[in-house]
DNA sequence: ATGAATGCAAATCGTTTGCATCGCA
DNA sequence: TGCGATGCAAACGATTTGCATTCAT
């Protein structure tokens, strides 16, 4: 891989954010064509370097890989993202459980969805 | 809400169905329009007979809203999917942990991704 | 008969592709 | 200089919208 300049912008923009961003947010602060900040995005992720994140609507959004794994509280009225730490990794609840008929799980994908403290208060 | 031959027939393709079911998949059983479908899932959503699955594609599916709650296993493979039932409920346990600053959660949304045991030995 | 449900076509939105050009290594 | 990176326009797939028509109550 090629070491261009939107590669770096957009590796420091992923960096600076502190939440999953979304291609639109991306192109509203690079120059780029919206077709290379897709071909960038799709060759991090299989690069390892950045992963997809799956809310509500239709648009994926894009985090660092090197973050240590986590979830997220997703504000429904506001959009407001924030991290939350669980106790204990899903991934080891699930695999305590034996009935999976073989099915070898690889990876899990759990966002929490509710009202941010802001949201709560005014609604 | 009315009682009509499509609805009828998209809440029986669901309840016969065992697992998340796409647009596309109740198009190609039923002769509807597929806005009608689109509109009928919706207001079944907002009823609250009706749930909304994400999974890796860009695509919703549906499921009824009355199964318990449950998560499914997804096969990256061959797209198969089938249900697993946690130990613990996991709004409980996010429920436990402090640090959320008001944050009121309401659902949450939980898939595992991986491969099924034919597709595993197959690979 | 009246408003909700339907069909159809066109629009929208996020994402992808084809193809010609550009610029690191 | 060669191949990966970029831009632009057009294609694509899932979903939505506008509007006229039909049907359940």
């Amino acid at each position: 891989m090629r070491q261009t300049k939107t590669r770096k912008k957009l590796l420091a923009l992923l960096t600076s954010a502190r939440r999953p961003i979304s291609v639109a947010d991306l192109l509203s602060h690079l120059s780029v064509n919206k077709t290379t900040v897709y071909r960038q995005l799709d060759s991090l992720v299989k690069a390892g370097q950045v992963t997809e994140v799956r809310f509500s609507d239709r648009k994926v959004r894009y985090e660092l890989a090197s973050l240590p794994h986590h979830h997220h509280l997703v504000c429904t009225a506001c959009d407001s993202v924030r991290d939350i730490d669980l106790p204990d990794d899903i991934e080891s609840i699930a695999s305590k459980f034996p009935n999976r008929d073989g099915f070898v799980i690889q990876n899990h994908y759990l966002e929490f969805f509710g009202l941010c403290a802001k949201c709560s208060r005014h609604e």
